[in-house]
DNA sequence: TCGTTCCCTGACGTTTACGTAAAGGTAAGG
DNA sequence: CCTTACCTTTACGTAAACGTCAGGGAACGA
């Protein structure tokens, strides 16, 4: 094993960081094969986010060191990506969970892009509950039909998920 | 008005199909157009479906003519792309619901495919909630921001990028 | 007959989201 | 010192899902 957890393979930039705990906890600093092994992502993926700008990891030298924030966004990258949406949907997503700072007018704006996107899910939502349903029914018809028909070969793999 | 509602606007093909209504009740015969404008598509899109074998209308002469098996898959297919699932995902996908008379493997085979798709459902369901609960309070939030701070300005003055 | 409104078939262009080399720097370990 | 295991940038490639011409046919109304 080569490291421990954490990155110090490179120059330690400009020095005006220890290591230790921050407000928000433990400093986490990854590098981005971990960052990568953990979502289960390629390298290439990830400095893509960040060349979309949904990513801006600090810089050991010239390697990336990843923290809370860029975990915590990768993980909601990677959800929006399960639920379909773009890049660029995401990353205005995304400002919408560190609007800190904004002006009036800008959190009018924040506002009402989480509410456009509240009416988005709440289809989405719709569209998968009839779908499991539907699903739900199919699967249910076909291990009837097996039932009624098929017995002669049944090897009895009828129970699935927990 | 140029016509009252369905095709007949080319040859009228082989003539095997006079017209009224079949066992699955009146038989719908559409132009693209008329199907792209329900959907809310593009011919050229509902022709890509056809290329990847998603639609397969009769045809009248070298016009297409939808039916009802059309518009409801063409259906599942739109609800599909809400879903965020490739054409190929919906094609097999599709598949599962007209399975009338396959094999006894065949219809095993079915049902993992639906299982599978279930399971991936299931989550998609918990990603939804999850992040549907997230942007409310951060709706709420933001609203509650703008309710104490009313007009006046915060004068934050702390930099964000665009 | 002409114009309009439908439809058709190619076939090349575009965007998104990465994959995949190519070429190389850096630090630990044998 | 050299290999190994990380990381870097630059840049062309690709698959999916269409968009966008280009060129053309067939019916209908004035």
């Amino acid at each position: 094993m080569r490291r421990g957890h954490g990155v110090d393979w490179s120059a330690s930039g400009t020095g005006m960081m220890g290591e230790g705990a921050d407000l928000n906890g433990p400093a986490i600093r990854l590098a981005i094969g971990e960052l990568a092994g953990e979502f289960g992502l390629t390298h290439r993926t990830i400095r893509h986010y960040e060349d979309e700008g949904l990513l801006t990891p600090e810089r050991a030298g010239t390697a990336r060191v990843y923290g809370h924030r860029d975990r915590a966004r990768l993980a909601l990258i990677c959800r929006g990506k399960r639920l379909g949406f773009s890049l660029a949907e995401i990353k205005d997503f995304l400002n919408l969970y560190d609007t800190d700072d904004a002006q009036i007018e800008q959190m009018r704006y924040m506002r009402s892009l989480a509410r456009g996107r509240i009416l988005a899910l709440e289809q989405q939502l719709r569209d998968v509950q009839q779908t499991l349903s539907e699903l739900r029914t199919i699967d249910t018809q076909i291990s009837e039909h097996l039932r009624r028909n098929g017995i002669t070969e049944t090897h009895g793999m009828e129970e699935k998920h927990s």
